[in-house]
This record gives C-alpha cells, structure tokens and sequence, in this order.
DNA sequence: TCCAATTAGTTGCAAATGCAACAAGATAAG
DNA sequence: CTTATCTTGTTGCATTTGCAACTAATTGGA
C-alpha cells in the first residue's frame, strides 16, 4: 500500500500541481501562432484598405439577424469582448455609417444593433480579401482531418472548469 | 482527361480559395480559445496583485541568459513584440526595478536587458500564481497526449508560408 | 406596492498600442 | 575614405483598451 500511496501522491503532484512540459509548451505556442497569425490577416485587411478584423465580426454576427438585430450584450457574449469595449466599437461603426442603433422595445435600458446597407456592402468587399489571408495562413497549413483535430482540441480547452 | 481536369479544377478551387468549414471553425475556435484563456490567467495574476503576464514573459526571457543580457530585438522576436511597444514595456520594467539597461559595447545604438534581483525576485512570487492558473485553466483540460498534439498543430500553422 | 439587488449600457480617466517620423550607429558599395 | 543604405531603438500623436464609477431600467422579494 505504500508504493500504491506514493504513486497517488506523485501522480497528484505531476497532474494537478504542475503543469507538464508539454502543457507549457502548447500554451506557448498557443500564444505565438494565434498573435502571428492575427497579425498577418489583419496586415492584409489593412493592405487592401480594409477596417479591422472586430469590425468584420460584428457585421458578421448582425448578419444573421438582419431583421430582430441583436442586443449589445448578445454581440458582446459571441465575441467574447467587455461591455464598454463594446459599446464604443459599436460607437465607431455607427459613424461609419455600417450599424443602426435603435431604442430597444423590450427592455427600456438596451438597444438593438442592426446592420445597415453600407455594412452588408463592406461585408460584401471584405469577404474576398479576409478568405484568402485565411487559406493562405492558416487553412492551407493543416489537413482537413488535422483542422478538426485541432478546432477539437481548442474546444475542449475553452470549456469552463 | 475532361474528368480529371475538372477534378483538378475543382480541387484547387476548394482547397486554395476558399478556407473550407473545418478551417473557418478552427480560426474562431482558436481566437476563442486563446482570449479566454489569457483573460483567465490575467484576472488570476491580477488577484493576487502581481503585474500582467508580458512582464513575467520579458522577465522569463532574460532569466535564461543573465550574465550576458539580451539586446531589444532579440526579446522582440522571441516575445513577438513590436520593437517601439517593447521600448516602453522595457521602460516599464526598468522604473520598477526589475531589469536594468545597459549600454552596449558591441553595438553602439544598442543596449543590453539584464534582469535584475527585484526581477528574479518577482519570477519567484509570480511563478505559483500562475503555475496554478496554467494548470487550472489549461493544462487539466487535455491529456498529455492531446496536449503534444495541439502543440504540434499550432506549430505547423504557424511556420511561414 | 415598495424597495433592494441585478443587469444593460455609457463615460471619464489612465494606461497601452499602433503608426510614422526620427536619430544615430553599423554596414556595404563605389 | 566617402556616401548611401540598413538596422536598432526612441518619441509624438492618435486610437484603443481597461477600470471604476455612474445612470437608468428590470427583476425579485417582503
């Protein structure tokens, strides 16, 4: 019983106590590859005189819902911003002409977010630029059994404790 | 031949211009991922009121190499770091004492990052705190296998086309 | 009904980032 | 040797982010 203990112990200790080598290594290269890679498509959106990738995946998330629009803190939950991070990105785009933000019926304090004609049109113009960074940083680079793998493997590493 | 050229045609028009679905899923998963985590990890550094993570990063680089120092670009490229951002970040760290910045006598326009006590000092306090969170967070999350696998898949994405 | 607690969103201020221009030392070509 | 070019690092300015405090509306009890 006391080898069988030890194990336990060390085993506890190995597992829950420290992270592995390995599990500094990937988180490591978490960091870099999902930075450089962010960096690349961006310097190309910028190349061709496009916004910001965030300003694409609003317009991307209103989309969906041309009709109902979404509320702020619908938009803030899929892309994982803060509150008043949001409301001024939300700000700038409705300068730019690419949102509409309306009184909210339902709830007297919020609004909803709708996409506006101009946006669908960006949307439209930033597609072609936006797919092809994409394959030719990333998609291109893994196998298609590979990119399952991998979408796999960061979905399980998000899940909440 | 017909075939087989529509068979290439189509091939190539799937495979290089448009990122498929895996590819799409993984891209968001990935960006997902890696804010969740690094907001995670930051609030548990902030807890314990210790300074955010690209501190203990610089600091951790120029652990490894105290006797010599490491020049600015260096740090950048390891860290993936703009050169004028880590000037400040650099700035940062030497008014809080935790490296010093000499000049350097191979290169006059350089300068040499040497950590220093208080540094070392702050690896040590920091380094529970955040070995904790890594664990927590990420490194529970994946077998040791798995762990290897993801490594190995965000390296490849990664490498320059 | 009335009041406390929660939630949605905004704003002021400080800190950090990106960009472009810059200074100054190193390097290479003539 | 001289000059043009490249590299290393800094700085000013505008934009963006983070934090905390705030308003206003909703919800949930007593």
């Amino acid at each position: 019983m006391r080898v069988a203990f030890a194990t336990i112990w060390c085993y506890d200790a190995l597992m829950t106590l420290q992270p592995s080598e390995e599990t500094i290594q990937a988180w490591i290269q978490l960091h870099k590859s999902q930075r450089m890679l962010l960096e690349r498509v961006e310097l190309a959106l910028k190349k061709n005189g496009l916004p910001p990738l965030d300003w694409y995946d609003v317009l991307l998330e209103l989309s969906r819902d041309t009709d109902s629009g979404l509320r702020q803190y619908e938009i803030g939950q899929r892309m994982l911003l803060s509150k008043h991070n949001l409301s001024r990105l939300i700000d700038r785009l409705e300068k730019n002409r690419l949102v509409r933000r309306d009184a909210c019926a339902e709830d007297g304090r919020g609004n909803r977010i709708r996409i506006a004609e101009e946006g669908k049109a960006l949307l439209g113009k930033a597609w072609p630029v936006y797919r092809k960074a994409l394959q030719d940083n990333f998609g291109e680079k893994l196998t298609p059994a590979e990119m399952i793998e991998l979408a796999r493997l960061l979905g399980k590493v998000s899940k909440r404790s």
